[in-house]
DNA sequence: CAGTATCCCCTCCGATACTG
DNA sequence: CAGTATCGGAGGGGATACTG
């Protein structure tokens, strides 16, 4: 295989499963939702409506449930009364941490990069 | 400072530079679009065309335009006959391509979550 | 508290056509 | 080849009100 043909089949593969990730994470909000579950393991609905800065309940709910159908999120309901509910990472959620954490890494980076220092 | 503050004062801090990571990587398209630049180092407008399945000529000359405003990327225009264009990340938009490959081994690892091995 | 329901705007984005 | 211009539709998403 060439060096050529190499770097084309690495791109096509780097470019699908790229491509994987982000059909779990897209939208507008998925990424803070999560990064809102990396501290402290459980949240209520309302916490997060507060961490998210911006979001509406309805935006939040629909989000939460994509998220919890690939298996990113748990939620479990405690039948006090009112009802809570707790929203936290599953095990494959954690495995997104890392990449949460570069993100934040990247985000202070960039911000020392456009501000200057 | 309570335990319990120190995780709000993280979740804080995590939350603000994760959104200033994502205010450069925003819309539809971006992340896929660095992911075509993070082999092989050149790309002409017409490569990350094809590269980013689905994308519009109008959508990328726009995702284009902010990643070179927020220093992510590169644009050389070279004086052939017709022009041609190269983009190219950045020393500073290199230092997304953890990120990305971090991305990418989570598609894989959620693929197999999802599908089962 | 943890959501749903409804209404409606307005932005994102695709399609098509055109230019240097 | 590397874009820009214009149009139009779909749906993302906000505001408000309501429910168990």
């Amino acid at each position: 295989m060439s060096p050529h043909e190499d770097f084309q089949t690495r791109r096509k593969h780097l470019m699908r499963t790229v491509q994987d990730a982000m059909d779990v994470l897209n939208g507008k909000w998925k990424i803070a939702i999560i990064a809102s579950l990396c501290c402290f393991t459980k949240r209520r609905f309302s916490d997060i409506l507060n961490d998210v800065v911006g979001i509406s309940n309805r935006m939040l709910s629909k989000e939460l449930k994509e998220l919890e159908i690939n298996q990113v999120i748990k939620r479990s309901v405690l039948n006090t009364q009112p009802v809570t509910v707790h929203y936290e990472l599953t095990e494959h959620g954690k495995t997104l941490q890392p990449l949460i954490e570069g993100l934040a890494d990247w985000g202070v980076i960039h911000h020392k990069q456009i501000v200057g220092t």
